[in-house]
RNA sequence: GCCGGAGUGGCGGAAUUGGCAGACGCGCGCGACUCAAAAUCGCGUUCCUUCGGGAAUCUGGGUUCAAUUCCCAGCUUCGGCACCA
């Protein structure tokens, strides 16, 4: 009872006091879990982060990769993707930019239909969920994303021109001659006229173009196409749709009832999402045809400022070789041996009835060495040209080869198999006959799946010859000198050195002369002819599952049509089942009034696709949708495209190099080249950042101290929202930044945080009560503090360009213990003391948004912080008036100069010559030089 | 094997791109305040030292007045690709 009546008696003098003394006396304490809810809540009522539409200003476009929402929400891993991005935003909004910081979910896929299946709840509704607690997640962190462009792409209204492009890449095919994606009714009116012969030879001709269609694809002239039936003429259009379906050995997991994307199975031959060994089936699948693109995605990599390591990833993964094609003709046995051969690269005189065997090789110019070919087990020409002696070994081995995964079979250290066709070949350039081969070594899927054997120059036909006997010619020979190839334990390299036993190329230098020397006796001789080969494929988009989005299309008696514009979206069918099948078909297939298409009269027209298309769909042109997000009328505005694109900076991680971030370039060139977009490349600038692993070391199965991702299974999961309830969202932001440099792979510091709670409890301090708890009294003059918060506003705006945000956090605990130096200098109070706190505030805003809103409105009394403009750097304030130069003696810091900032070279050198630590050194005799670099050091030669 | 990163105190990491190595923070130690603790504040904290200094940025060379930074060789480690013809 005493406490209430100090506390009535008190009460009516403290109302009148003014807020800003009451703030002094009684509000010291920051307390984040008080006034984080409170402006959160007044951002959204007042949507302050809201974009408008395109304007005069200058524009930046802001984007995260968005997350695939899971049911365990976000740890503070995900946090440290997000917050950098945000405290840009947040600068460059405060600059005066118009910003877009956007976020969406990528919803569709394997994770949460399989999570719907185990927890018997409908995927719709599980994403709904998971978003939800996303977006709470996000509000929780202060961050600034524009709400009202917030999308999920397992809504018809975003899938509905998912759909639409997935059309637009069907109704397009790639013309070589225009480099560029045009319309199909394009290529059958040239298919009418003159036929494909013309696209056919300037394909041959230009090798880079090889991917612009499919490579069983065959000339047809006018006439044969005209004979074709349509169903027929939409067998051979397939060859050539950016979008089409073609049989194809494909990576079938087994755990998900899934076919993968080659991009989506690791070296190991698992699936990324299941870690099930894929097993190879040939299956009927829908394919973009991204090889088309191999060229520019090559090119392009030059015009955007991506790390160099993806960079490197997708050139690798395009893996461009440039080398030739040659054609080995099969000796059909009628003949002895090369006897027989006219020579000069002519025609054999005994032409074999067989089709020739086309290979690919980056050496032509080792074409004289030579010595066997091996085709893959695979190869369609085996069983015609394989011997009745060698027929029964022959099927064995291609069973065996069959039977095996991809992981042994490609398994390096394992020693070379192989057996022996019966059939022999006629090297085109010396008309030597040898034999033909088959063995798992060569791949099928890459080159011509035909390899023309070098042993003495390749260590795996090397190792080949050795095991089986065959004859190694060496053609590249060390410069001066020459060996026979007997007695080499292995294959000697063929970089360096000159040519020999090699006709007409003899004596060329090996390398790129002897190469185009080779290539064009080939040509010559019409056997062989320039060719550029890609490593990437067509990319597998078709996934046998429910949740995802519909593919438009309906098979018909006259082959694939797409589903008319006016019946998309295409909606995915509300049932209750949607557990992946045994048979490998689509869920969908199993749900008629789905999957038939009825006329008005109620006859079946056609059936319905039943594959849904991957969720590497949606995130392809998902940041094209952002400017413009619930259009119905179209996928995106073209004029608010044109002012937003390309994405001025692009966040996220590393592992989507050569998948998201290859597939969404290509789909942007398709749209560029159709004219819908009027860029080439989506993202100017990337950076990825880091990954945070859990804070404790585990012992691994190697018995070392390491430490592990976080991760639900292992427990070991530290969520934002723990992190915010103790420490509050600043804090947890402030951290983010601190931890380590942005693109750092670390663990996690549970004692870092109260770090930076420690960093912002001062500056609560030093913003709000300035005039008490004097420390001790310190030298700092109003200069000074002028002089550290404009350098502090220079570090700032040069750290956040290069992404330093750690050293943003450094820079500006350096500025608050200034200021405290500062205070105890007696300068609160001062015109200078309210500007750098003023400086403070706005420096702090991007970072601690919501103790820079508390203490703005203490201060100000106004709203919002996040609407002022930028502190201005006065170049002036921040100069230095004397400068500390160390005199060095041959490099040694032996003394220091304190001189005015504008003392003249010659001034600075006798004074540094004259200084007292310097003389000790000297001995008198005159220096032998002495260095100054400006402002920096004077360095003595003695 | 090929491609691309990275190696700096007990820990996370700075260093204006050739110019004072170790900013800032964590941790630790000492001190102040306190009956005490917490919080807070102050001081110290690369190593060796005979207190003059000396040695240090993975290792070994090199260039330079000067190297964490550039060059050569090697080691370790992370990521990617890989019988790619």
């Amino acid at each position: 009872m005493a406490v209430s009546g100090w506390l009535l008696a008190k009460t009516p003098a403290a109302n009148r006091q003014s807020p800003a003394a009451w703030s002094k006396t009684m509000a010291d304490k920051y307390i984040p879990q008080d006034i984080e809810p409170k402006w959160q809540k007044r951002w959204e009522d007042t949507e302050i982060y809201k974009t408008g539409p395109a304007d005069k200003r200058p524009k930046y476009y802001i984007l995260d990769m968005y997350p695939y929402p899971s049911g365990a929400g976000m740890s503070v891993g995900h946090a440290h993707n997000y917050v950098p991005p945000d405290v840009v935003a947040r600068t460059y909004r405060m600059r005066g930019y118009n910003v877009l910081h956007p976020m969406g979910f990528d919803a569709f896929g394997l994770p949460t239909e399989n999570a719907a299946i185990k927890e018997k709840v409908n995927p719709h509704e599980l994403n709904e969920a998971y978003s939800a607690n996303y977006v709470r997640q996000f509000k929780l962190m202060g961050l600034s994303y524009d709400w009202s462009r917030l999308f999920n792409t397992a809504h018809p209204s975003f899938y509905r021109w998912t759909q639409w492009i997935f059309v637009q890449l069907f109704e397009s095919w790639y013309d070589p001659r225009k480099d560029k994606a045009s319309p199909v009714a394009e290529l059958e009116q040239e298919l009418r006229e003159r036929g494909s012969g013309d696209i056919h030879d300037y394909i041959d001709s230009h090798p880079a173009h090889v991917g612009a269609i499919g490579k069983t694809t065959q000339p047809v002239t006018a006439a044969e196409w005209n004979a074709m039936s349509r169903k027929q003429q939409n067998a051979y259009l397939m060859g050539f749709r950016l979008a089409y379906r073609a049989d194809s050995m494909v990576n079938w997991d087994p755990v998900d009832k899934v076919v993968v994307a080659n991009e989506e199975v690791d070296a190991q031959g698992r699936a990324w999402r299941s870690g099930a060994v894929v097993i190879k089936k040939t299956l009927r699948q829908w394919f973009f045809r991204i090889t088309a693109y191999a060229s520019r995605l090559v090119e392009d990599l030059s015009i955007v400022d991506w790390p160099d390591k993806i960079v490197s990833m997708q050139r690798n993964w395009v893996g461009k070789s440039m080398g030739a094609e040659v054609d080995f003709v099969i000796d059909d046995g009628r003949r002895g041996g090369s006897e027989a051969a006219t020579g000069d690269g002519a025609e054999p005189s005994s032409v074999s009835r067989l089709p020739s065997i086309r290979v690919y090789t980056t050496r032509p110019d080792t074409l004289w060495g030579a010595t066997f070919m091996v085709l893959s087990p695979e190869h369609p020409l085996v069983a015609q040209i394989t011997t009745e002696a060698q027929r029964e070994a022959v099927e064995a081995y291609i069973a065996k080869a069959k039977a095996e995964t991809d992981e042994s079979r490609t398994d390096e250290s394992k020693a070379k198999t192989g057996v022996f066709t019966g059939a022999y070949a006629i090297n085109p350039v010396n008309n030597e006959r040898i034999p033909i081969w088959i063995a798992d070594y060569v791949l099928m899927t890459y080159g011509t799946g035909a390899i023309m054997a070098v042993p003495a120059h390749d260590q795996r036909d090397f190792e080949f010859a050795r095991k089986f006997g065959l004859p190694i010619v060496q053609v590249v020979a060390a410069e001066g000198g020459k060996g026979n190839g007997i007695g080499l334990t292995e294959a000697y390299e063929a970089k360096e050195g000159v040519m020999v036993d090699s006709g007409p190329i003899t004596g060329t230098p090996a390398g790129k002369p002897s190469i185009d020397a080779a290539i064009a006796f080939c040509e010559e001789g019409g056997v062989g002819k320039r060719r550029v080969n890609y490593r990437i494929r067509d990319w597998l988009i078709s996934r046998q599952r429910y949740w995802g989005t519909p593919i438009p299309i309906i098979h018909t008696a006259d082959g694939e049509v797409t589903v008319p514009d006016n019946e998309l979206p295409l909606r995915l069918p509300e049932v209750e089942n949607y557990e992946p099948t045994q048979t490998g078909e689509s869920p969908l297939a199993t749900i008629p009034d789905y999957v038939e298409v009825k006329d008005s009269n109620g006859n079946i027209i056609g059936h319905r696709e039943t594959d849904t298309m991957a969720t590497w769909a949606c995130s392809s042109w998902y940041f094209l949708r952002f400017p413009d997000p619930f259009n119905d009328k179209a996928a995106f505005n073209y004029d608010e495209l044109k002012y937003w694109m390309p994405v001025d900076m692009y966040v996220g991680g590393a592992e989507h190099a050569v998948l998201h971030l290859l597939y969404s370039r290509m789909w942007t060139k398709v749209l560029f080249d159709l004219d819908f977009v009027p860029f080439t490349e989506p993202f100017m600038r990337l950076r990825n950042q880091g990954m945070i692993l859990a804070p404790e070391k585990v012992i691994d199965e190697h018995g070392r101290a390491i430490f592990e991702k976080m991760s639900k299974s292992k427990g070991n999961v530290i969520t934002p929202d723990e992190v915010v309830a103790e420490h509050g969202a600043d804090a947890l932001r402030a951290y983010e930044m601190f931890i380590s440099d942005f693109a750092a792979t670390v663990p996690w510091s549970t004692q870092g945080v109260p770090g930076v709670r420690r960093w912002l409890d001062r500056v609560w301090r030093i913003a709000l009560s300035a005039d008490e708890d004097k420390g001790t009294p310190q030298k700092f003059t109003a200069r000074e503090l002028r002089r550290a918060a404009h350098q502090t506003i220079q570090r700032y705006d040069r750290d956040i360009e290069s992404f330093g945000f750690n050293t943003i956090i450094s820079g500006m605990m350096e500025y608050t213990n200034m200021l405290f130096k500062a205070r105890d200098a007696g300068l609160a109070g001062t015109p200078e003391w309210a500007e750098a706190i003023d400086i403070l505030v706005r420096l702090l805003a991007p970072v601690a948004p919501h103790m820079a809103e508390e203490l703005w409105e203490r201060m100000s009394g106004g709203y919002s912080i996040h609407q002022q403009s930028w502190p201005k750097f006065d170049a002036a304030a921040a100069r230095e008036d004397e400068i500390t130069i160390p005199v060095q003696i041959n490099g040694k810091v032996r003394d220091r100069l304190v001189v005015a900032v504008d003392t003249d070279e010659d001034t600075i050198k006798q004074l540094a010559v004259a200084s007292d630590g310097a003389r000790r050194y000297i001995n008198g005799t005159p220096p032998k030089q002495v260095i100054y670099v400006k402002g920096r050091l004077v360095n003595i030669v003695v």
